[in-house]
DNA sequence: CTCGATCCCTGGACGC
DNA sequence: TGCGTCCAGGGATCGA
């Protein structure tokens, strides 16, 4: 599942590999994961991608009429000091590809979009799921859609971390994974961080110590640099723009090992929902909150959801 | 403002 | 082998 570390892995592949290229014609099968086909169809041919960067967990593929020169590959962590002016925004959603392949290679399962450029490879997306989501946008539109994201977790300040966080009464987990609050964090890699940084999921934002606060932000960022450089978690079928998997999950402290030994103190990890996502965490070293969002909790909720899916599966009968 | 509920979607795991 | 069922999850949206 792609988070910020597999999407920065995956640009950067498409950066060294696609960046420079002109783009020749499109060819649309699925879109309904696509915010305005038609417009894909009509810009995209005869546009250059002049490069390929991240921005959250989204790649934007900068777009330009003439040939641009391509920043050298592997100098990809996020940049704004040039203003982006026309892109396609690509989100991989769980399960999307973006990889280029010969045009001779059959076409895998689920591709629904493919560019075809000038060196004669062809862009191929393929998304199992259709959780991605792809866009053409330019000037104003596109200026404003990314403005609705919050900070980039690599090099958001100590004071706007802390702002960001300590003004809300949500919970932690809930704000690590809001993309208004931070851009790019997804489920494993909020779940690793709070059990680095010692704080429990159903914390409340706003209570959290500035020494919690700070401690969280930095050890954010050091999990998610090193799992850059492992070139991301492969948990499911994330494989990078090369058809690599990624190295991470073999680091993963909580992520997906409930029932596991804790490796600070033994203790058994525990999983509980929080923000209707799966939190991995050791209840002894990140404590619960004394409010009562805790245990009840999660249990009448896990009680209402199995009742939801009994419905679920006999009204399809 | 924050929450839960619901939907989108399909592959994979699991039970029988 | 094969079928039914459940589950995973990011994000949008809606109503409480």
């Amino acid at each position: 599942m792609p988070e910020l570390p597999e999407v920065e892995t995956v640009a950067r592949g498409l950066q060294a590999a696609v960046a420079g290229r002109r783009i020749l014609s499109v060819t649309l099968r699925k879109t309904d994961f696509i915010d305005d086909p038609a417009a894909i169809e009509r810009e995209l041919p005869g546009r250059h991608i002049v490069r390929i960067e991240r921005f959250g967990k989204f790649m934007l593929l900068q777009l330009a009429n003439r040939v641009a020169i391509a920043t050298p590959a592997g100098m990809l962590v996020e940049t704004t000091s040039e203003p982006v002016t026309e892109a396609l925004l690509v989100h991989l959603g769980m399960t999307g590809h973006l990889a280029p392949h010969a045009a001779e290679q059959p076409l895998a399962k689920h591709t629904h979009v493919t560019f075809t450029l000038d060196d004669g490879r062809e862009l191929r997306y393929t998304d199992a799921r259709r959780f991605g989501r792809m866009a053409y946008l330019a000037g104003a539109a596109l200026s404003s859609e990314l403005e609705r994201f919050g900070a980039d977790p690599l090099h958001v300040t100590s004071d706007e971390f802390a702002r960001r966080i300590n003004v809300s009464k949500a919970r932690i987990k809930a704000l690590l994974l809001d993309q208004s609050v931070l851009r790019g964090v997804g489920n494993i890699y909020a779940d690793e961080s709070l059990w680095k940084a010692k704080i429990h999921p159903n914390r409340i934002g706003a209570l959290l110590s500035p020494a919690e606060l700070e401690a969280l932000r930095k050890e954010l960022r050091k999990i998610l640099l090193k799992a850059i450089e492992l070139r991301g978690s492969s948990i499911s079928d994330f494989v990078d723009a090369g058809g690599i998997p990624g190295d991470y999950q073999q680091h993963h402290k909580v992520y997906g090992r409930e029932g596991q030994a804790c490796s600070r103190c033994g203790t058994k990890v525990k999983r509980i929902i929080v923000a209707g996502r799966s939190s991995h965490f050791c209840p002894q070293c990140q404590p619960a909150p004394r409010t009562a969002r805790g245990p009840r909790r999660a249990l009448r909720r896990s009680q209402k959801k199995t009742k939801r899916n009994r419905r679920r599966a006999t009204s399809k009968r």
